[in-house]
DNA sequence: CATAACAAACCGAACGTTCGTTTTGTAATT
DNA sequence: AATTACAAAACGAACGTTCGGTTTGTTATG
């Protein structure tokens, strides 16, 4: 098959899979009709049918997209996460988070669209293998650092964990729940506030008198 | 109005408000029927109108209880707030608050579906007040815990509200999201160590060198 | 080069249902 | 008798998917 109608098929299917973001996005995935996309597309409701098999493996194939996006080692973040510089790399994984979250927002949303309407089906593998895929970035690094005693605690890991969901978390309420400011001050500062605990704790240093490994109370 | 009246208004409508927080948490808002409503709450689609005006009166009085919920200064987790007493507080923070998503996890979902289908517009003063309200039971302690010295960094708010709403996203995601263990270990070992880097941070105590308000980099 | 056959892209109506809300009653309570 | 709670049918739509075509692009053949 020739150029002239893969041109046409690819961008039919295209207009779809960006209406359907657009709405799934907005309205939910069962609330949003096939003849919503198609009159958004441009496209007949026949011809949605053509190109996928039902309405769900749109949705599907939405998440999917977003996956690769996500795991692209050539993403900005993930060559962040390939130096494996944590604490240092903080600020960078704050920056790098912020322009995927905006970048991607609405697919960022299809995710609680899954869980809410899929009780999680298609989003469960991509949450279920995150540890592992932290472990294989920071894994070695961070064990290095935790022997020479540049980092203190248990385990550091769960510090890189806490920072990129976190960040994630943060910029998708600011940016999706249309909840800007939530903490009372911009992103900027919130940002930085953030940072500081995490790499310094809210407990002062020096002359405190507590052990960083006792837990309280 | 007497009080037969009244118990079989409260029973009906207690059976709608119920039958709704389960379809609407697991379906969406628009995908939801009146007649789904109405069929598991055991009444008529004619008696639902009778009690509420329209679909999203239904959705905005689930909200609304929610928001009740978490608002009653008799909530263990607002008696926490109360006392003030961050960072020590972190443990029964954190304990409150997977009660909290336990026992209304249903409902917290509707905040996703409010941000997916009406654009948070049922939960952004919510959210717009949550600094405000935050600073109104941690502001004065902090302030006089800063000024002693046993606090550090920037303003110590911003480390209350990072670990509480950072607790009801890691345990909303732990139960609602299908991802049990999502951080490679259970809560419990998780919540240590997200107390432990709150209060500690990730960098070594003593030798480091380095000043707690320099920012890296 | 022209033409016919073929395959894929595309369309719009139809199938068998479902929807939010209103209307028109009946039953129960006051 | 008046009021409220409740039910079921009706109003004026809308839905996921299939079906029976039409249109467009490609390939094979003379």
């Amino acid at each position: 098959m020739a150029r002239a109608k893969t041109l046409k098929s690819d961008i039919s299917i295209e207009a779809v899979l960006e209406a359907a973001l657009e709405l799934f996005s907005s309205q939910g995935y069962g609330a949003t009709s096939m003849r919503q996309i198609a009159e958004k597309a441009g496209v007949s409701v026949g011809n949605i049918y053509h190109h996928f098999k039902n309405k769900e493996l749109i949705f599907q194939r939405l998440l999917d997209r977003y996956w690769e996006i996500v795991l692209d080692p050539e993403l900005k973040l993930n060559r962040i996460f390939s130096k494996a510089e944590f604490p240092d790399d903080l600020e960078d994984l704050a920056d790098a988070i912020e322009e995927v979250v905006n970048n991607h927002s609405r697919k960022i949303l299809l995710i609680y669209v899954d869980v809410i309407e899929f009780r999680g089906a298609h989003i469960r593998k991509f949450y279920e293998t995150m540890a592992v895929r932290f472990e294989a970035q920071y894994g070695k690094n961070l064990a290095k650092r935790k022997k020479k005693g540049e980092l203190t605690g248990g385990d550091p890991l769960v510090g890189v964990m806490l920072a990129v969901r976190w960040f994630f978390y943060f910029f998708t309420v600011e940016k999706s729940f249309g909840v800007p400011m939530h903490f009372g001050m911009d992103n900027r500062q919130a940002i930085d506030e953030f940072i500081r605990i995490m790499r310094y704790g809210v407990l002062p240093r020096g002359n405190d008198g507590r052990q960083p490994d006792k837990l309280h109370g």
